[in-house]
DNA sequence: ATAACATCTGGACAGCGTCAAGATAGTCTT
DNA sequence: AAGACTATCTTGACGCTGTCCAGATGTTAT
């Protein structure tokens, strides 16, 4: 009966699912700052040291969830290019704020995301979750740039540097070093003419290139 | 004796800044995960609940290692721009790069620092330190925009894109985004050319403003 | 000296992550 | 069909955590 988990017919049916579903409810509901592997397991009505046989610790988990939030990431700066007009410099302003709706969302689960550093051992899957969200802007901007070689220096400072300023301004955003408050959602409008200001000026730049 | 802490003469001497100094220790040593209240008052010999008077709770700790936080990051702007050659534009890279290399030389207390949301309610000396912190790359922006109005509103822009440039870069080089592995210190030359090349697009950028 | 106060100690408590041992349910082999 | 095997989950324990509270100790003011 389980859509697409692992074989059908557990004891619980799909606790590894049910348990980063929970894990995200979880982290939106309490912050990160409370999140606990006990919380999670007694929110599926299972035992406390249930999650250790799918995850193996709390780090497992959680990178579990990083690998999910990275989708959702990559998900919501596709979703916002999808209303943008068809101009290459739009797209990326769209991505850009796709990458703030989604930390404005969810809080909690985007410093999850990049609180839980890479690591060389880091596993396979978080390794290519985080590659899937970076290759999205890098095409991005290599369209916008006459699409030089996918390996060019050039391409790889400009997709940092954009990188760099729309994740700056949302962990800025989330500090309340923006709005002033933490807690005070800004308004969404704003949020965006912001963004738009503070960004157009690195895109005349780019293009000046 | 104590230099300038509260009144002389207690069971301890200093042990607020006696605390905060074990804090930074401790946070160096042990990194922001293994963090502990109890493992800093051991730190001082002390016992485990005599921080509690000086700082209230575990927050309040975190608050007034934020706010020294804030200044030492201030510190290495100014320090980094002392180097600098005499040019708008150049002190302007060098802030950013004093600005990476407190991040890079206290990974944990800059996501401290960062990881404290700023709200409505937390402590004067808090918004303080981070109103200090901020007022500096401001002035420089404004210095070589040719110094419009303070409150001008794109120069706010201005000085925001910069500042989530330089933050974003900063995050994302502790999440080893950057160089494919949190653990290993990227070298300082390497982080400073690639800063330079990401930068150097945006500055161009607010040239043609 | 006596009172008032600031500072620090020590014990208690619930919640946490992790570990080890055992119960339970599904699958596989024969 | 029956037994062996494995995956899944429960239970109890451990040390560590932040916080609270009663009291001890030292300092200052009256």
């Amino acid at each position: 009966m389980p859509p697409e988990g692992k074989k059908p017919g557990y004891h619980h049916g799909d606790l590894r699912n049910a348990l980063l579903a929970a894990g995200e409810a979880e982290l939106a509901q309490s912050g990160l700052a409370g999140f606990s592997l006990r919380k999670v397991a007694a929110r599926e009505g299972v035992s406390h040291s249930a999650p250790a046989h799918h995850f193996g610790d709390l780090g497992g988990l959680i990178d579990a969830l990083a690998v999910r939030g990275f989708d959702q990431l990559l998900a919501k700066m596709q979703a916002r290019e999808a209303t943008a007009p068809d101009d290459a410099g739009e797209r990326l302003v769209a991505s850009g704020l796709g990458y703030l709706e989604f930390a404005a969302a969810h809080p909690a689960l985007f410093r999850l995301v990049f609180g839980t550093p890479m690591r060389a051992n880091s596993s396979t899957d978080l390794r290519a979750g985080a590659a899937r969200a970076y290759d999205h802007p890098a095409a991005v901007v290599a369209s916008l740039s006459g699409a030089p070689g996918a390996d060019d220096p050039a391409l790889r400072a400009e997709v940092l540097g954009y990188w760099a300023q729309a994740h700056g301004f949302a962990e800025l955003l989330l500090s309340g070093h923006i709005c002033g408050d933490a807690g005070a959602r800004i308004d969404d409008q704003a949020r965006e003419t912001l963004f738009r200001e503070a960004f157009s000026r690195r895109r005349s730049g780019a293009a000046t290139r």
